[in-house]
DNA sequence: TTTT
DNA sequence: TTTT
């Protein structure tokens, strides 16, 4: 149930390999960044300048779990999701925030390579017999941990390393959920 | 043209009054502060915990002297953009990263109110003749400074006030553009 | 499961009240006519022309009930849902196709009326606590009967009413499921 | 400008090979057949049965060009635009009803196969440089014809071939616009 | 950090 | 009529 509609619709190609935590009750829950290209013409040269936007992308749940499997660098995904912005603490004990892409049981995932998505990659651990361009509309089974916040994630990329915790090490070990 | 798709679907309603802008070439830039509620059932209590997600809208154009114009805190709105996430600097000399809702040309904006957001915010110089429930689908005119950053915009109610420059000198004196 | 998407998303109000159906299972069918105005400049006069485009919605399951409770003819809506094509025979035998916007439990439906949609369709009948500018994102219940086709629903605004079969005795009696 | 949201948003492949047509003026318009699949689970036999949606797509200006050169049959396909529904007399003197999602200068395209459509389709003449998952977010050129309506084109698929005019006729030499 |  |  909500009052407002949150919706967030992306094609884009994923930076690097996605990165999958469990959840203590075996949940799975990756992050990607996701890259979507635009261009525009620039006011002094008149020149057609590319223009990258990253995007920090959390899924949970049956997509989690197959985004984790089939994914990989460079792989052109289909995603819709919500924003959700997390306030963490900087090492300065400030505060910051970071603005992610939520795709939970609501959201929806779609492969958009016919091919696998890098050659390297997929030698690298992803399985044979792919499911290409196959969409997962997550339905009934979990309930995503996606309200607890604090899951972790570490959103490089975005915040200069030094400045963020180890969400690794409070993922496992600190994050009292 | 662009290679990829980025698209963001709100409908929420301003947590205050829109602020407006001007680029030195006196195109509108309005900055939104716009609230999507979700309710969810809380693990521990099984009670239904409302929880609001704030979103800072930018608007470049037609579409803004309108919002700047019409919308008023409490009114709510329909609104599609694109998300995109700026760098800047912490007082610290820190970067900081804040990722808005950019509403510009290629965007959409509708007014969703029978009857004016706040009656008090209307009274604070709101015109009279107020079109209702009108939709702008910004076109032709103009083209949009989003991609030269640096217009500045408190993003208030998401970064600590001691860790923001102050925009609105920056956007009248100091940014290049 | 799917392998595509198929995403339809409408603002605009009710041509009528809603018509509410049961399956036999006792699950809501609602049909909704929806307008969405849209106006353009005509070539020769220059003038505006105002447009409006005519949808047809089906809804099912705990939405349908919702929408069949608090929509009115005139009320102004947000629906999210899906494109799907029916065939059906004239009453010359010959084939017709009626496309409509599927909402079903990957659907969603908010109200956007502050104060209902016409006051006096309210007072036919429309309940006292009304909910305002609820959403409701409709979750793990029930199975929509979508796929099952011929639910009828009469595609008024639309078809012809000579060349309609009357799809409410169909609906209660013949349909096979 | 417009009063209410209008928004299809389909990925999908190409049934056959784009029709292209052009107005007196000289714009293209291009009809495709785009399906979307999705798979549900049989109530009986409780297995999953796949699903295919066809869906009837009229594109306008700069995308209708590039469309009709890089798209083939098999094509797969990021479309953005809206639902119209166009009125048209059958044989029989009656009004028949075609349901389309129009492309115009609002709408998006995005090529999303990585090596082309079909290789037999592309010997047919498609061209040799083929610029591969390219999007094009049609903006200043052209105005569309659409709301003139009759630009004709042939829902092959949908309607019967004996209760269609030949719209390829009409769009030459017929259609008062 | 991706993609063409 | 497509796709896996």
């Amino acid at each position: 149930m909500a009052r407002g509609v949150n919706k967030v619709i992306l094609i884009g190609n994923l930076g690097q390999d996605p990165e999958t935590r469990y959840t203590p009750n075996g949940n799975a829950v990756v992050n990607l960044n996701l890259a979507t290209d635009e261009s525009y013409k620039d006011r002094q040269s008149g020149q057609l300048v590319p223009k990258t936007e990253w995007h920090r992308v959390v899924m949970f749940g049956k997509i989690a779990e197959v985004a984790g499997q089939y994914l990989r660098k460079g792989s052109k995904v289909y995603i819709e999701g919500k924003l959700q912005t997390r306030k963490w603490q900087g090492q300065d004990g400030q505060d910051r925030y970071t603005t992610e892409i939520v795709v939970d049981i609501n959201g929806q995932m779609q492969m958009l390579d016919s091919r696998g998505g890098s050659e390297g990659a997929m030698n690298q651990g992803a399985p044979q017999g792919r499911p290409q361009n196959q969409q997962y509309n997550q339905q009934p089974p979990q309930q995503p941990q996606s309200q607890s916040g604090g899951y972790g994630g570490n959103p490089q990329g975005q915040q200069p390393s030094g400045g963020m915790p180890e969400p690794v090490d409070d993922f496992d070990d600190d994050i009292p959920f």
